[in-house]
DNA sequence: CAATATTAAAGTGTCGACACTTTTATCTGT
DNA sequence: ACAGATAAAAGTGTCGACACTTTAATATTG
């Protein structure tokens, strides 16, 4: 799940006004620079982004679609508000479609894709060693490795899901609440355990795993939060 | 799961031009009125209706979000091409979702709602004795069922992705492809099983049981598709 | 002075018009 | 007659303006 553009497979490379006031938005609303719950104000948006209230109205009904803001009739549209409860019902989410993903891709991924899955994460074991887990490349890292395992899993329909509608929310989540992971080394031999599932072509394993692992992860961020 | 306009939840009841136009789209698109894989001319679609292109352009933006049409920018939007392969992936996602939908009822719903989903499951024995399985109601049982689960769930985003997302998309398949469950009997029974699963509050046993009702479920699909 | 009614300001929903892109139709030369 | 070039038509992207709704400010009244 890395950085991509909302260019996202489009394969006319005509970016449209809309487009690139959509790819800015979502990445202002995502790092907290439109503050989460406030309020849009269309005429002042599209006035200091230099566009027509009409464009500005598309890139809008987007982040709507990928639940980054809400929109009420009359009453305009406010950025998302973040909360314990609804980062939980995200982890559920993620952890039954990343769990189908995984066992689909113990099915699906080439013999290639394996191969550098496989050099991808003994990179990340070679950084975690030398840098003793830097958070922010580990986390970097965690993403690649899930990214590719959902690519993996050939299903375009679950593909977009994940990586299109929830990573954007998650990373919202992931900057505001400044969810940083100190078990980048117990996450680093989670993944080994799921890739040698894959390995083996073992989907059943696979999605198990998986879900362990996600579910950790949840866990990890529940304590951290409640220390605040 | 049941039919509900795209006034969906909104409070004030205010409907908007566009919300209307939405609903007569996804309608058209769905029982295939207006025909899967062709093109969409604005200017025509608007004047049918008798509203700008502006308004046109915004519904068609939350139709492409619900993956009903596909956009290129400069080239139009097209309605989703149905097949057999993207049915499949629908299938996985479903079983997925549902089956931790099924796992988080079990643990969320209270003694009201499963008190009432046993008076609705015993109203469908009810009326597959009466006139043996009379394919329509059964079908649209099957969908209250599982619509009552999923609202169980508790989980806001899930329920949005299973009643929103994925089922107009779904109902779309069943009416173009002529799906219909000669399993209402076989279907009935699993849902008893799950049932007990809820009842019993064993969330592990009810997303397994909701997973092999999906996946059985598939398996009559890809049968019925292979016939023709 | 507080609570309601009235009015002004701001904001959203909808429209029609223009610019640029793609597609279709026509023309040109060999 | 056919392939490619050229022009016309249709279609999409973007904009600014107006109507109606909500919110804020002001006035009114008990």
């Amino acid at each position: 799940m890395q950085n991509q553009s909302s260019a996202e497979h489009n394969d006319p490379v005509t970016i449209t006004l809309t487009d690139r006031l959509f790819d800015r938005l979502q990445r202002a609303i995502v790092e907290g620079e439109i503050a989460s719950g406030s309020k849009i104000s269309e005429p002042e948006l599209a006035r200091q982004h230099g566009v027509s209230r009409g464009s500005l109205r598309e890139a809008i009904g987007r982040l709507e679609a990928r639940k980054l803001v809400e929109r009420k009739p009359n009453l305009g549209a406010r950025v998302v508000t973040l909360s314990y409860e609804h980062l939980i019902e995200i982890y559920q989410i993620r952890e039954a479609l990343e769990g189908m993903a995984a066992r689909l891709a113990a099915q699906h991924m080439s013999d290639n894709e394996i191969e550098e899955l496989q050099t991808l994460l003994s990179e990340h074991g070679r950084q975690i060693e030398e840098q003793h887990g830097e958070a922010y490349f580990q986390k970097q890292g965690d993403l690649d490795f899930h990214y590719r395992i959902v690519q993996g899993s050939k299903n375009r329909h679950l593909i977009g899901l994940l990586c299109n509608d929830l990573y954007h929310l998650l990373r919202m989540y992931r900057y505001q609440f400044g969810m940083r992971s100190k078990r980048s080394r117990q996450a680093y031999d989670e993944h080994h355990y799921l890739l040698n599932a894959i390995i083996s072509r073992d989907p059943e394993m696979a999605e198990l795993l998986m879900r362990q692992h996600i579910r950790s992860s949840r866990r990890n961020v529940e304590k951290m939060l409640l220390e605040n």
